[in-house]
DNA sequence: ATCAGTTTTAGTCATTTTGACTATAACTAG
DNA sequence: CTAGTTATAGTCAAAATGACTAAAACTGAT
């Protein structure tokens, strides 16, 4: 019985196709309050179906280059982007994701540092929004947006996550800011820090940022390595 | 730029070809200690590439099913079983994963009751392997099985997983075997009840569990939803 | 009937972690 | 020099954790 199936998996059997999108964050200061909130890039549709509307960047897995190539590919060809981290989110494969035919999306999620995303192209079809306030996108990608948010909050729980959103060197403070953007609350500076402080792969430089009205905070680097995918593998 | 890649995405581009494959894991005791241990059904490859060697049960992706059917359908096609549980696992795209062409798997694991696995359906080309001692697989299969584990492991730290191994009764002790298990090691009995007992989906029933030559545990039953994935919706 | 053997279950206690909060340090702008 | 601001250290009670003790409730053998 099986046998039968894993042929029919082998053949060439007319398959849905495949494609990979990326959904990608950086921390840019909000307009209103001036604090770091999230981004991500979306392109807008100039065929149907979906015409006009916004989506994720996406695009063809090539025959030459591996899943994660082709997300790499896919960010840096809408943005000028090279992430920081990225990793696989999830394979979406309802049935009617697309009116018009049956595709499989492979998606992955990106994480973009602001010096980086400060000098993302941006064009009349490439757009910079809001993380929560994207509006109403082609296809079912609202709801991968949301669910690559989610993931975002979880990965923030479990540790060395924040920093691919930061530049190399990073205040405490800076960490609590995304931290406070991601999760969309307020945390105790004190407290955080000493958290953040237990934490081996935060290391102290001898550097402090200039420049701001108030005692000159100590700069911090971070060390670890990210928790990717069986691809890269490690962490949750 | 984008445009022309969406285009290309959205042709039938002879695309990899896709293929589904599942790890399904079920507790069942191991033969030396009679402790329950980890085990999962893999089929025997009839022909080439990797003729004679064991894989994962896998099959094809139809044009009227989800992805998740497809996987329910093949772990019911090989063993017979309905999965008390089951979520994607992961995209494998590599370029090389197959000798004789490319192909990408979308993987899912599950996990089935004991009571299901015990009547799982058995053959020449189907048989259960201890978890941590299936020998050399087809394809990338090894990795995948180790990535499932990695992930079970994860899961379980993370709260209600490991009832869908077990019953829908079940004594806290059998709870701690689970864990035992899964993170191979031994934990204190009275703590681990405290931190169970903590946990809200734990409801207390008015059943003993008789017949061992002891005081008769207490039974208990779980009565939280699992946190599954984008396609049901939940937690970590 | 009693006793030894077993696991369940409740509980104690010291240590660690967490959350709320206070106080001082070190800068800038005026 | 002073007010304003954030950085940073530290205190203290509450909560969670880990190691451990002991009683309860069964079975099977004496």
């Amino acid at each position: 019985m099986y046998t039968t199936s894993a042929n029919v998996a082998e053949r060439q059997a007319a398959p849905p196709s495949l494609a990979i999108s990326t959904v990608i964050f950086a921390l840019r200061p909000s307009e209103a309050s001036g604090r770091p909130t999230l981004w991500l890039p979306l392109v807008r549709r100039i065929r149907e179906p979906f015409k006009g509307l916004w989506a994720l960047p996406g695009g063809p897995l090539t025959h030459s280059e591996s899943l994660q190539d082709a997300a790499s590919r896919n960010l840096r060809e809408t943005t000028g982007l090279a992430p920081s981290y990225l990793e696989q989110l999830y394979a979406f494969g309802g049935l009617h994701r697309s009116p018009t035919q049956r595709v499989v999306s492979i998606v992955y999620w990106a994480l973009v540092q602001p010096t980086e995303a400060a000098l993302a192209d941006e064009s009349e079809n490439v757009r910079w929004f809001r993380a929560d306030r994207v509006g109403e996108l082609a296809f079912d990608h609202n709801a991968i947006v949301d669910y690559a948010l989610w993931r975002l909050r979880n990965k923030l729980a479990y540790g060395s996550i924040a920093y691919h959103l930061l530049g190399e060197y990073f205040t405490l403070a800076q960490v609590r800011e995304v931290y406070e953007a991601v999760l969309d609350t307020r945390l105790d500076p004190a407290n955080f820090r000493r958290q953040i402080k237990a934490t081996p792969e935060i290391e102290e430089t001898g550097e402090y940022l200039q420049g701001g009205k108030h005692r000159p905070p100590r700069l911090y680097r971070f060390t670890g390595r990210p928790g990717l995918d069986p691809d890269n593998r490690s962490t949750p």
